[in-house]
DNA sequence: GTCTATAATCCGATAGAC
DNA sequence: GTCTATCGGATTATAGAC
């Protein structure tokens, strides 16, 4: 609370005025992040499987590179949350999770793709996309529509029908 | 220090007779839990491609799953260690990341893959097989044997030079 | 709405007895 | 090698003046 206090320029007390306690300050955070997340979610629903996913894998890696902070606190600090809190970041998680499976559900039934079990190639792809923000930096030997365009490689061969 | 002593079963000052501080302790941890997962890389130098990396995939989720508790301070704590004893850790697990990469290299030689960057698809696959960590738990709808072998198959795709 | 001051608690680490 | 006791400093949160 003082090094956010710092950071905004006033006292650790004045913090209060805004905030009931850290707990409530740290899910506003989260539920704002996945919250916005969520609303961000390209609308590809009469688009071919396919290019529905490729929106979603760029929407994904640009989405979470232009709020790196945000994404770092998502899952850092998800231990310090309370119980019920915990429980409600997640459900907004799996939401998000959710639009990623029906995409690859539609793909599997149209015969574009072909997947084991959607729930599982939804959790790998996710944590592959969002690794991204472990490691790329701006200004790096590759841009990130670069990048985008060879995550988007490894998905699409990944799940493709005819692999 | 004290949430450790309690676990071992001896009072907070007692630790301080087998680490210097807090800092040592954890990069300790953190230094042999790489060492091992180093040493235990399987030699498939023989091997084709493809045999190598879905050995590599097996090995990764097997091993990361059998050491959770490592894994989580290997990527929690990493902001907690200094920039010397950072820079140690980074260079293991480039040394790890290596082992991937040189697959991806030699079966993009041999044809067997088609990747853009090896680099890029390293850290990819490295952060979709780590994630298993996130979610998996014993007693699930899947065990890990069949994980892994979905796991296999959007790698296995994902690089094959006919997809 | 922000400040100073402080309460209550937790932390890493040390000192010294045994 | 472990204990008790404690130091010095950090933390979240509150109280009350302005």
């Amino acid at each position: 609370m003082r090094a956010i206090a710092a950071e905004v320029g006033v006292q650790a007390g004045a913090l209060y005025n805004y905030t009931p306690d850290k707990q409530s300050l740290l899910f506003d955070l989260m539920q704002s992040h996945l919250t916005e997340l969520l609303a961000a979610v390209p609308d590809t629903r009469d688009a071919e499987p396919r290019t529905r996913l490729r929106k979603l894998v760029e929407f994904h890696i640009r989405f979470h590179d232009a709020r790196r902070e945000a994404v770092f606190i998502a899952y850092m600090e998800l231990r310090n949350l309370t119980d019920v809190n915990f429980a409600r970041i997640e459900e907004l998680r799996r939401r998000y999770e959710d639009h990623l499976e029906q995409i690859l559900r539609d793909g599997v039934a149209s015969g574009d793709f072909r997947v084991q079990d959607t729930k599982i190639a939804t959790l790998a792809i996710i944590a592959m996309l969002t690794g991204v923000n472990t490691w790329f930096r701006a200004g790096g030997r590759l841009s990130l529509d670069e990048i985008t365009g060879q995550y988007w490689d490894l998905v699409r061969n990944g799940v493709a029908a005819d692999g």
